[in-house]
DNA sequence: CCAATCACCTAACAGATGTTAGCTAGGCGT
DNA sequence: ACGCCTAGCTAACATCTGTTAGGTGATTGG
């Protein structure tokens, strides 16, 4: 009935840092220091608040290191199923696999501190934290394994690999980009062709010219 | 002319943690729990002594850290330097290189603490302690490059490649596998064959039957 | 046998950390 | 005009952090 319907947040004051700017600038930390040396004061200083006002918008550190992890996921997700569902209905698996990494790759080094942080942090934060961040995670690998096996159906992998590996592998080499990709020594999409060329074809040159 | 000649340390006491002692446990926590949730009281609880007496030892956290990150280095260095030196004299690039791939997994995932616990905590250290590891770890990387670049020269790889972006992908791709590894799947011998598989000649099947 | 050295201990410091309680000020609908 | 909700603030707490100063006992060279 009513036309301002439900509770909207209508941007209130101008100042407003609010829940998605702590979020946003913690993320942004995180990615950038690692998740030990990141407090709430610094993120707080960074907002440009105080570290009590942060527990008006969540109840714990903890709690703020679980919505970035998932957001983290999720914006790697959804870039990678909107890549892949962009494609032609008729794509062959080996284009829609090139097309996952571009936008995994995308993901963490152009687009998303979240996704970016998550692949950072995961491994410093309490076993908690990290099982409450599991689901989230489980979904987008099994993504990644359906991709896997739509090449393993069409024959156009070797045998004896094993799919599981094969993602674990995959998503790790692409990850491990953080720690040195250098966007002023060729950007992400070159760099995601590379990735792509190595794990399908290999580096060897074949035998025959 | 002696032949007891410089102070030796003759083992004194059963009961002497010592400098490695205490080495041997930070490198073990710091691989298990990263940098930040690692404090000098848990260092000496683990390793059966108080947070004071390790400065005895070491003049700050820091010098710990720094010394962990350098022998982490060593152990991989000289892991693979011997694996690739044990070759027969004729071995060819190729195999070189897969020898390389299986000493650098082997030192992560079996035989080193430190080894791991570079990998896992480089990127949350403070920034003068990684500048402090970086000469030890040129080092190791001039080693890959000069592997890389025999294959070259051999003019077994593909036109176009990046010898230093490939030992960045291949680098960080085995890093990687710290994350994951689990020795009840399969050991790390088969694990790095099918790198060295996946690497040099990807996961696509050739054409003709 | 004495002095020294080694390897450790106790106790305390200043500062940082996550967290809590209670307060304030502004915009909102009624 | 009133009270409510939002979004912060101040000040403090207990605990943990790296680090230091000074002390203790066992082993050992001269």
């Amino acid at each position: 009935m009513a036309d301002t319907t439900a509770g909207e947040v209508s941007e209130t004051s101008r100042s407003a840092v609010g829940r998605k700017g702590v979020l946003d600038v913690a993320a942004r930390l995180f990615r950038e220091q690692g998740y030990g040396s990141v407090s709430l004061r610094k993120i707080a200083a960074a907002a440009g608040i105080k570290a009590g006002s942060i527990y008006y918008h969540f109840g714990s550190k903890d709690e703020i290191v679980v919505a970035i992890l998932d957001a983290g996921i999720q914006a790697v997700h959804d870039n990678m199923r909107q890549a892949v569902g962009a494609l032609p209905a008729d794509t062959g698996a080996e284009a829609a696999l090139r097309a996952a990494i571009g936008a995994h790759l995308r993901a963490l080094l152009d687009v998303s501190d979240y996704s970016s942080a998550n692949v950072r942090i995961f491994g410093q934060v309490p076993q908690s934290v990290r099982d409450a961040n599991l689901p989230t995670r489980r979904a987008y690998e099994a993504e990644w394994d359906s991709l896997l096996s739509r090449l393993q159906r069409d024959g156009a992998l070797k045998r004896n690999v094993d799919i599981r590996r094969l993602r674990l592998m995959l998503i790790g080499a692409l990850n491990a980009t953080l720690e040195w990709f250098d966007p002023e020594r060729g950007g992400a999409d070159a760099l995601s062709r590379t990735y792509a060329d190595v794990f399908l074809h290999g580096i060897l040159q074949e035998k025959e010219t």
